[in-house]
Parts: structure tokens; sequence; C-alpha cells
DNA sequence: GTAAAGACTTAGCAAACTCTGT
DNA sequence: ACAGAGTTTGCTAAGTCTTTAC
């Protein structure tokens, strides 16, 4: 523990949900957004000058500070020239959704990325590398060339054509599986005589991607065929009885505006609908979808009722649940085959799932926490709004009748299918493919790759850091104790965020002086560091730790002459800091030190829970735990769900409930055994071994609930599915389950194996990240 | 060199589905 | 068959980091 920081030490922090209760900055802001809400197309000057002041403030601090520390600051340049530029960046942004929204004359559009080299030329000439793809340099492995052969391009042909190649390659497939060798050849052939299509299908679930080589020019395929998205359904209007009030009378509402009505409507229950902010932001975007004349007669939210409508969407959900069998057969049947039609592509040559093929439906945008756009009206996405992307040669996607994509282009660079603006933040969307495709996996495993590599030189960067401390630079400094904090405490990078576009949360980096506290005594503690900011997600982080001296010397003197919102790490932002890490390591960024902790933490963790003679159930809690170390590192937080308690208590009766059992039939045993001591006949044997048995079952039953209820509890406020997902190295779990002889299922469930399929094949049991 | 745009990963919540005990 | 709990999946917001534009 002490002076260097093996990471068995991480700091629990015991932070817990924030948005609301955790009042942050709270008089500022809501100012902010008051005055926002009144004139956003036009007077975001007056926004951005009532930021000015309170910025000038900080920023004289500023100016005093850097003559105090030597410096070479432009950062207050940057922040003059930031307010200034964001006027202009507004207006811009608003123009590009605004044109993204409009049919317009389509611009002459050749994206520079298309190269010529690409598909088509490929396929001009399937039978051969053509240097374009994969990169000459590399070698190919023999699996590779057999691919490379057998090149095909049109899925058609990927599903029908059965050429000696193929089946070839499929016995090596086979024969690598399945060490004892004799029987694959055959097997093989019979499934496919027998099952045809099938064995066809199943070759191409089985797809070992990690075993071939990947492209090296950066490239992200070379063929790519697609149906485009599925559509939001069309509005359907109310019935007539279900009536909307306006100031207590009925009010027929035009198609458009009575769509967004029903937005809110659906709504309700919630109570966000009871914000200010929000009904504001909802009341302005509403009217933009009303005739003249609505908007000359709504003029109040208080003054509308949705309430009918509402009971109406009720009803509606209500009657969904009480469907037939059949009805519901009948709608998973139209799902089916949605998700057969448009889940799936086509990329190089096999058949991969995509992740998010319909289209994000139209709705009031609520964003997390405190967010000053909660209420607008996000819009429908029509088939105008989006670009499609695939291969040249390809089928390519039809726009529902009498629509037009806004483009459709042949960018290999990249790895989405389709994209839109969206209309709250101006960013683009994307359609892309599931984690389970080779795309996504290659990406993630590389992933893992780069935070093995910093695990062989975190040792030198560590004492880098430390020996930064004491540097005579103010900006080494402030760089140096922020990597600390990112590698002690898993914290975010922290990018800065334009104020008033999304709700007030930090990182590392966009830390203020407002977010920690120093104690230098605290308890039996010295230099104690206080956190407490909301996090991605506006998700709470509060933590104590204490620090080392000369840690805590440097932020008493970032603190020096700073307001509580001026940033603690002033001569330092994410991109400064990337690029020193950059220069440390190839590839390495602050994210590679969450991703390097949680997966060493793991394995160390799954090492020190280790007990041989561990049952399974107890073996998956030990699991359970290294994996909760991880997410409490992590900051990984969820609301306790909403049965918690309930769910607790079931759980303690059935626990007395067993406990009584148990007591039970130990008694049952004890009479058994007397029995038997008096008569000795097989009888009594009989009885007492049953009687025995029944101990030792429910014995085990006891200890089962026990360690679910343990489990339980401490996962209340914890979510594992994060770091499962995001952080921890497959691999890693895969060789413990391999170790224990724990079937991989109790870890793993599909969506997760099929996530992992790489990981799931590679690591061996002895596998060390 | 810097800001903006673009691409892609990470995140929590809630609806949908499944499982279990009655 | 059903309710209720538990689990999985879908959704999409919100981050990080890279690339492009100026």
């Amino acid at each position: 523990m002490s002076g260097d920081h093996g990471h068995g030490d991480f700091q629990v922090n015991s932070g817990s949900k924030g948005s609301d209760s955790h009042k942050h900055k709270d008089k500022h802001k809501d100012k902010e957004h008051r005055h926002k809400d009144h004139k956003r197309d036009k007077e975001r000057e007056k926004l951005k000058h009532g930021n000015s002041e309170h910025k000038d403030h900080s920023e004289k601090k500023h100016k005093e500070k850097e003559k105090l520390k030597h410096s070479n600051g432009s950062s207050d340049k940057h922040r003059e020239k930031h307010k200034e530029k964001d006027k202009d960046k507004e207006k811009r942004r608003e123009e590009k959704i605004k044109s993204s929204h409009v049919d317009k004359p389509k611009k002459e559009k050749e994206n520079g990325y298309v190269r010529d080299t690409s598909p088509a030329a490929i396929k001009s000439e399937p039978e051969e590398d053509n240097g374009s793809y994969p990169s000459p340099q590399h070698n190919k492995t023999s699996k590779r060339e057999h691919d490379d052969e057998e090149f095909e391009y049109k899925p058609k042909k990927v599903k029908t054509e059965h050429d000696k190649k193929a089946k070839k390659r499929k016995h090596e497939y086979e024969e690598e599986e399945e060490e004892e060798d004799i029987k694959p050849k055959k097997k093989t052939k019979d499934k496919k005589v027998t099952e045809g299509k099938k064995a066809k299908k199943e070759e191409e679930e089985k797809w070992k991607w990690w075993e071939e080589e990947r492209s090296t020019d950066g490239s992200k395929w070379r063929f790519l065929e697609h149906k485009g998205p599925v559509f939001a359904a069309p509005y359907e209007p109310m019935p007539d009885k279900v009536k909307f009030y306006y100031d207590g009378k009925p009010m027929k509402l035009n198609a458009p505006a009575e769509e967004v009505a029903t937005f809110f409507a659906k709504m309700l229950d919630h109570e966000y609908t009871t914000k200010d902010i929000f009904r504001k932001n909802f009341l302005k975007d509403w009217r933009k979808e009303m005739t003249s004349e609505e908007k000359s007669k709504i003029t109040d939210l208080n003054k509308c009722k949705f309430s009918e409508m509402s009971e109406f969407f009720k009803a509606q959900s209500e009657a969904r649940k009480q469907m037939s069998k059949q009805e519901k057969l009948k709608i998973k049947e139209e799902n089916e085959r949605l998700l057969q039609e448009y889940g799936f592509c086509i990329m190089d040559n096999h058949k991969e799932k995509i992740g998010n093929f319909r289209i994000e439906p139209p709705g009031l945008f609520r964003g997390r926490g405190d967010h000053p756009k909660m209420g607008r009206l996000k819009l429908r996405i029509r088939p105008q709004d989006i670009i499609i992307n695939c291969s040249k040669d390809s089928k390519h996607p039809k726009p529902p009748p009498g629509t037009k994509w806004k483009e459709v282009r042949h960018d290999n660079k990249v790895t989405w299918l389709a994209s839109w603006t969206e209309n709250i933040q101006g960013s683009i969307k994307y359609i892309m493919l599931n984690p389970s495709s080779r795309i996504k996996g290659e990406k993630d495993w590389q992933k893992y790759e780069t935070a093995r590599r910093l695990k062989k030189c975190v040792g030198r960067l560590r004492t880098q850091y430390r020996d930064d401390w004491k540097s005579k630079e103010m900006r080494i400094r402030q760089r140096s104790v922020a990597l600390y904090f990112i590698d002690k405490l898993a914290l975010r990078a922290g990018n800065e965020k334009e104020e008033g576009e999304t709700a007030d949360t930090v990182g590392c980096c966009s830390l203020r002086v407002e977010h920690i506290k120093l104690y230098p005594k605290m308890d039996d503690q010295e230099y104690v560091v206080e956190f407490d900011f909301l996090g991605k997600d506006s998700i709470r982080y509060y933590n104590k730790m204490p620090v080392e001296k000369r840690v805590f010397k440097n932020l008493q003197l970032f603190l020096e002459n700073k307001q509580p919102e001026d940033d603690l790490f002033d001569r330092l932002n994410t991109s400064i800091l990337n690029k020193h890490l950059q220069e440390l390591m190839d590839g390495l960024t602050a994210k590679v030190f969450r991703t390097y902790n949680a997966s060493i933490t793991l394995q160390q963790q799954l090492k020190e829970l280790a007990c041989p003679d561990d049952s399974l159930p107890a073996k998956v809690l030990s699991y359970n735990r290294a994996n909760r170390a991880v997410a409490i590192l992590c900051n990984h937080q969820r609301a306790p769900p909403k049965t918690f308690e309930k769910s607790m208590q079931n759980l303690q009766t059935k626990i007395d409930e067993k406990q009584n059992q148990l007591s039970a039939v130990r008694k049952h045993l004890k009479a058994a055994k007397s029995d038997h001591k008096a008569s000795h006949d097989d009888k009594s044997k009989k009885i007492l071994e049953m009687k025995r048995k029944a101990v030792e079952r429910i014995e085990e039953q006891l200890m089962k609930l026990q360690v679910q209820a343990t489990d339980r509890e401490e996962n209340k406020q914890i979510s594992l599915g994060t770091s499962k997902l995001n952080y921890l190295d497959p691999r890693i779990s895969v060789a413990w389950c391999k170790k224990w002889d724990i079937p991989i299922e109790k870890i793993y469930n599909k969506t997760q194996r099929e996530k992992f399929a790489w990981a799931l094949d590679m690591a061996e049991k002895d596998y060390e990240f």
C-alpha cells in the first residue's frame, strides 16, 4: 500500500446518486437556464454575456496566479477566444440542424475517402489480393489465403455456393475444435449432406475472425451490404373520443401538434414533467409544431390537460398485456421478420448482426441529471435525413417509396451503415454493428492488448509522475497530479464541455475547486482529499482518500487564489494529457488506465479470494465480489431496484423457513439414529441414510440462499454489468472459469458469450492479463 | 495550433422477457 | 395459468478520442 501503489489498495468510495439531492451550482445554473429559455434562437449573446461576467471574475484570479507562478499561460486567452467563438458555434449548429431537416438540393458530394482501390477494384479481381487489402506487408496465414481465394462479395453466393475450398476450410476448423480428430470429417460431411444450408449457417456463426489477419491499411471492410434502417412507425392520430383540453375546454389539435402533445401525455407520471425547464422547453418546441391558430390559443402549459390522452395510453398498454397468446405470437413473428430482414448486414464474407437497426422514434428529450435541454422535442427522422454507407458494388438499400436518402456514400474507413444528425445537440447518430461482430470484437480485443502493454510499463510511468510532482513547472505538476488521480482513482479524463448545452458534470481534467476539499488531518489520517462531484450521467462521485504529502501540497498550490468555480487544473486539459501519455507509450490515453486498473484488479481479487474447497455457489460469489471491487473502483452505480427491500425480505423469509426446515430434519435424523441403534434392522438403516441425505441437501440449500442474500445485499447500489462488459478483459474470467471448472454460463449470459466469443475461444486456464 | 466535427465506447434505465413458486 | 421476481435486452445519452477544417 504505502507509497507505491500496487492496486490492491484501490479506494473504495461510497458514492451515491446525486442528481437531485446534490445541489450543484444550482443557483447559478438555474438563472442561466431561465435566461436562455426565453430567447434560445436569437439571443445567445446575452447568455454568453452573462457567463462572461461571471467568468471575468475568475479570470482575473487566473491572471494573478499566473504572475505568481511562472508560466507561459495562454489558457486565459483561450477562454476568451472560446467565449467569442461560442456564439458562432451556436449559430452554425443551429444552421446545421435546420439544414439537415430541410430538403435541400443535394450538394455534389464526393467525399475524399472513397478510393478507387476499394471494393470495386477488388471486386474486379477477386482471386487476387490486389494490394489494397489486406496490405501487402502482412504475411498471410494459410487460413487467410483460403479466405482470399474464395473471395466472394455477393451475399447470395456466400450462402449458396458450396465450393471445395469452403468445405476444406470448414474441415480445418472442425479439426481444430475437436482434437480427437478421426470423426470430424465424417461428421462434417454428414451435417452438410443432411442439413445443407444450416450447416453453412452454423459455420457463419462460428466464424473465428480472431484467427485471421487484420487489415492494416485503415480500411474497415471491403464489402458492405445492408437494407437500411427501419423507421419509426408513423403517427396514428388519437381517436376522437380522446380529448385534449385547453383552459377547461376540449380542443381538437392538428396531427403535428397532437403528436407532440401525446409525447407529453405519455410522460405525465414522470416527475420531470413538473420541472420548470422541462415545461418551458417543451412548450417552446411544441408551439413550433402548431398551426398559427393553435399557437395563438395555447400559450400556457398549465392550462393544458393531457389526462385523457394519458389514460388512453395506459389503457392501451394494459390491453396489450391482456392480448391473447395468438396475437402476441403474431407480433413476435412480425418483429422476427423485421429482424431477419433489417437486423443483419453482409460485411465482407459474413453475415453480421446490426446493433441498432431501428431509427430512434420522435419524442421528448430527457437528458440525465440536470439537463438544460430536457423537454425539448426530438424530431422524427425521415429518409432524407439519413446518410447511407455501403459498398459501391452492393445492392444499395432502398428508401421507402416516394422518399430519398440524404446521401449514399461508400466510405470503408468507417464502420457505420447509416447516420443522421440529431436535433437536440446537433451530434451525429450512427447505425453500427452488434458487439458480437468482427469489427467490434477486434477493437475490443485490441483495447485489452493496449491495457496489457500498459501493465508492462506502468511502474515506469508511476515513477515518472511521482517525480513530476516536484517539477518546477506548474503545468507538469498539474499533469502529474491529475494522472495520479486517474491512475489511483480510475477517474475519467474529463473533456471540456460547452456550458449550458449539457448537464454540469466533470472528469479529472475538468475538476473545479469546488469539487475537492483538503483536510490536513482527518480522524487518524493525514492529508485527506475529499472528492464530491457529478461525473458521467450525473452520477455522484464521493470519495475520501489520503494522499501523499507532496500531492497534498500541490493541491494546495493549485487552489491558491481561486474561486470555487475555477478549474482545479487550469494548465491542463485532456488533449495535453493524452499527448503526454502518447509519448510515454504508443496508444496510451487516459482511459486505458481505467481498463488496466479494472482488469488487473479483477485478476488480483480473483487470486486473493480463491479458495479451492469452496462450493460452486461460493466460487461464483467470490467472482461477483471481485467484479464488485472493480465496479466500486469505477464508480458504477445504479438506483437501488424499486423492489429491493421487499425482495430482500422475501429472501430472508426463505432463509428462515429453510433454517426451520433444517432443524426439523436434523431432529428426524437424530430420531432415526436412535431408532437404528435400537433395532439395527435394514429398514431403519435405510431411513437413517435417507435422513442423512435430507440434512445434507437442506444444508446446501440454506447455504445457497445465504450466499445469494449476501451477494444481493452487497450489490444494492452497485452495477456489475458495465465493468463486466467494458472494462474487464474477458480472458481473465474465462481462464478463471476453466481453472475452477465453473461453467461459463454462471459468469456470462448468452449475449455476453456472443460478445466475448473470441475470449471464450482463445483463453486457457493459465491466461495472465 | 485550435476548434469543430466525426467516430466510436461507455453508461444507466426501463421495457420485455423468462423463470419460479403457487 | 398466473403473478411476481429476477434477468436480459433495447434504447439512447453521454462520454472519450481522433480526424478534419481553418
